[in-house]
DNA sequence: TGCCAGGCGCACA
DNA sequence: TGTGCGCATGGC
């Protein structure tokens, strides 16, 4: 949530460019507010970002999504490609288990969506995350933007943005001055991965048409990056559905609910988890995460699609 | 003050 | 191959 009032800070209308996507079943407070992604602020019911260098606001609506941005926009492919508004949640549902576990995570949370966030900040931004909470790493990302970004275009009216800093930037950075924004021993990871980068020596882009598996032990050779991460990036940045990510929240609730409280390792729970929710997986887990990180604090609707189908 | 967090690297058995 | 500990930081 912004801090400050919200009035105030709506953009002057016709300086902007607009654009809408009719998409149903697309819940954006839970898309942005659940942990997938660091870098967005919700002030009433809009949400305010920057996506691949641009000032972004979002607003949910009765049809699907409303956005805006500073022009010039030749095209919006990039944020289109980033919310996946082409991508139909039933056809991912469909592909889930008869697991009630799951299917009472659905449907509590149902319209939660994956975003496909750039390869390099989600990167990044998951090498920043061990051993974190998210408002923490909320907070040591916005660092990062502040001093290691570029200033980017706003409305009027609005607080200043920056750009998510490049690999080029940080691979020339001092640890000692990474270290300033709260990140610990995690800046040399930074460094290290940025380099990576820059020498070629991991190619992100290339990393998106390879297969899964290749995809995952590229990644786990960097310093920093453990299956946990390399599965967050897998999913997240470079889009394989079939990632299934394991921290401590869904590894707790895989061992409660499907192995009967015994101390399964991460390893084999993320191997369970693919085979087990299928081509998916890491819609499954993002659902099952989020449930279990909120547990409580939202009643199962009644009547959902999701659970009407039986299980 | 102690515990824990969207983990990981490393030493050791 | 599995286990335990240290690593920075900040909120509760």
């Amino acid at each position: 949530m912004c801090a400050g009032p919200c009035a105030e800070l709506r953009p002057v209308g016709p300086s902007l460019s607009e654009q809408s996507w009719v998409v149903s079943d697309y819940d954006l407070d839970l898309t942005l507010g659940c942990g997938q992604v660091f870098r967005w602020r919700q002030c009433g019911s809009l949400w305010i970002g920057v996506v691949n260098g641009r000032w972004v606001e979002l607003q949910p609506g009765p049809t699907g999504l409303r956005a805006r941005t500073v022009p010039p926009v030749p095209s919006w492919d990039w944020l289109a490609e980033y919310l996946q508004v082409h991508l139909r949640l039933e056809t991912v549902l469909a592909t889930f288990p008869e697991d009630v576990r799951l299917q009472e995570a659905v449907a509590r949370w149902r319209g939660l969506r994956l975003l496909r966030q750039p390869a390099w900040e989600c990167l990044a931004s998951f090498l920043l995350s061990s051993s974190k909470r998210i408002e923490q790493i909320q907070q040591v990302i916005e660092r990062l933007c502040r001093q290691w970004g570029d200033p980017i275009s706003v409305p009027a009216g609005h607080p200043p943005a920056w750009s998510f800093p490049g690999p080029e930037r940080l691979a020339t950075a001092r640890e000692r001055d990474l270290r300033r924004c709260g990140m610990g021993f995690r800046a040399s990871y930074l460094i290290e991965a940025a380099r990576a980068v820059v020498d070629g020596s991991l190619d992100l882009a290339a990393l998106r048409r390879q297969p899964y598996p290749v995809a995952r032990a590229a990644l786990l050779r960097l310093k920093g990056v453990g299956p946990k991460v390399a599965d967050c990036v897998c999913l997240f940045g470079l889009g394989f559905f079939e990632a299934f990510p394991v921290d401590t929240w869904v590894a707790r609730v895989l061992r409660e609910q499907y192995f009967g409280g015994r101390p399964i390792a991460p390893e084999k729970l993320a191997e369970f988890g693919r085979r087990f929710f299928g081509p998916f997986a890491g819609y499954a887990q993002q659902y099952l995460f989020h449930d279990r990180r909120t547990a409580g604090k939202a009643p199962l609707r009644i009547g959902s699609p999701a659970l009407d189908r039986g299980s």
